[in-house]
DNA sequence: CCGATCTGATAGACCCCGCCTATCGAAGCA
DNA sequence: TGCTTCGATAGGCGGGGTCTATCAGATCGG
């Protein structure tokens, strides 16, 4: 049973005519012909009524033919759905997200992504890392932007760009009045976030410091997101090292912001499954992106 | 684009596994596997995101897969519903009938169809001879009964029984008293039906009478019914010619009936398209007909 | 009354395509 | 490292769908 014969059927049913339906449907009459007479074996029952003049369905056919109908509809639509569906840089794209790139990041490349891929359909999702990378295994997400390397061959990522640290300091902070900070002065009253994120493990090897925390509320200090700990920082709490992008956020609230001497910095990297089937769409994402923040080491400040 | 293919691409989404879904579908793993990327290709999309140890369908999959299972379940739906239609014995069966014989006829008939052809639906349509013919041409009828030879090749008709006719008479007639009526005596003052009734020409054949009409009220009545018509001959205003099948009821109403001298009568006749692809039914109606009503000629009288 | 025409059915040949078995390549595991 | 698993690939075979050519029956017009 195939759904030629059901074109067939219908074409007949339709003509009441062998010859102009197979021309209608671009055989000839013999073809279609055996086909529906097989089909009629098949289905155990006549399906047209052969008089010398006219070609008529049985009632049986009349039966059948709505699900004939409906079949044939159903295959249309999904011919008609794949040709939409088939541009790989149409339909929604979710992207994954850390939470200290995203409401700095997001801002920026957004309108150039519109722009770019007009028929892509961003959804962002913020998370952790190790949150991000669980859900594209689980095909939760089509990729993600982290900015830690990604081992394995399951995942392939594309380096977008570099974003270098920057100390963050209270106005009246000692180290506020040098042009540049050394990583390892941080050390002794840096405040970092909660575990999971990133920059808390990145922030906390630039300084030197394996996982032990110094200054005034190291350890009893876990702050959930960066805006908290930039926040604690203009409070004059502490110290803190942030990512460049952050950096017009930080100077709004009277931070004072300096380079650091090593320029240590970290890679923003768009990663997805190596198997998953719209690279294009991947790849064109990170283009933009990286478009966007290209050269941004010699950015702000 | 396959039905098949379909019902691969629904298996391995079911299974997630290549093997199982081909052991399911009957098929070797590679079977299944070229077929899913034939169908990839034509749609020009990835159904599937092969991973090593995972096949998860692409979110462009899920949004066809509601298409693919209605179109598969419309294919099993004209599967199941042929199973029902195939068996011709089964199923509506339009039955045209003749109006001097259906009131007489139906009764007699209706069980024994109903014992001997149980998943037969009988659908009874009363229409006069020309009309019954012309609704079978145009499929409306599936077989009809006549009292008249059907000539063309277009029809295939099967005799079922002959049916006597009978003088009918008013019981203080004067032929009442004889007890066998010649068909040419019925002439003097016989009442017979409106044009278009075989049971008309067939009486006027009968009594010698090409088409004009003798009797009293001869040229005028031209009664719509039978059942009007024995209303006539009771109240006495005329002898007929009626089917010998209709004694019952005009004994019922008090009239004479009386054997013709010739025995004239009629043929019962199931007629059918001789295209009409049940004959089967066609067949068994009549042959359970047949047997009900076969040796009537020696029937009632 | 006999060709011309039209219709669907049939015959025979061809070729694609779906299926199989055998094998590969890569990954995971002991 | 060898074994297992899983999907992809290769090559061969057979069936089936398609074609052209033709037939059979009916209708129509000269």
């Amino acid at each position: 049973m195939n759904l030629r014969d059901f074109r067939y059927l219908l074409a007949v049913a339709e003509y009441g005519h062998f010859g102009r339906a197979a021309q209608a449907c671009g055989v000839s009459q013999p073809t279609l012909s055996v086909q529906l007479r097989k089909l009629e074996e098949q289905l155990g029952l006549a399906l047209f009524e052969r008089d010398r003049k006219t070609v008529v369905p049985t009632s049986a056919c009349e039966r059948l033919i709505g699900h004939v109908r409906a079949a044939v509809a159903e295959a249309d639509a999904i011919l008609a759905a794949a040709r939409d569906l088939c541009d790989p840089l149409a339909g929604t794209f979710r992207l994954g997200i850390i939470p200290t790139l995203a409401p700095y990041l997001l801002p920026l490349v957004f309108a150039p992504l519109r722009e770019a891929l007009p028929t892509l359909l961003l959804e962002p999702w913020e998370d952790q890392t190790l949150t991000l990378l669980d859900r594209l295994r689980a095909h939760e997400l089509d990729a993600a932007l982290l900015a830690t390397e990604v081992d394995g061959s399951d995942f392939t990522s594309q380096p977008l760009f570099d974003e270098p640290f920057l100390a963050a300091l209270p106005p009246e902070h000692p180290l506020a009045a040098r042009e540049v900070v050394a990583e390892s002065d941080l050390a002794q009253d840096i405040l970092v976030l909660a575990d999971g994120h990133c920059l808390r493990d990145q922030a906390l090897a630039a300084c030197g410091q394996g996982g032990s925390l110094g200054g005034a509320l190291g350890g009893t200090l876990r702050a959930a997101s960066l805006s908290t700990l930039l926040s604690m920082v203009a409070a004059g709490y502490g110290t803190t090292l942030i990512p460049g992008l952050a950096a017009g956020t930080a100077q709004d609230m009277g931070i004072v912001l300096r380079p650091l001497r090593e320029r240590t910095g970290r890679t923003v990297r768009l990663v997805w499954r190596s198997s998953f089937p719209r690279r294009a769409a991947a790849e064109a994402v990170g283009r933009v992106i990286g478009d966007r923040l290209r050269g941004f080491a010699a950015g702000p400040i």
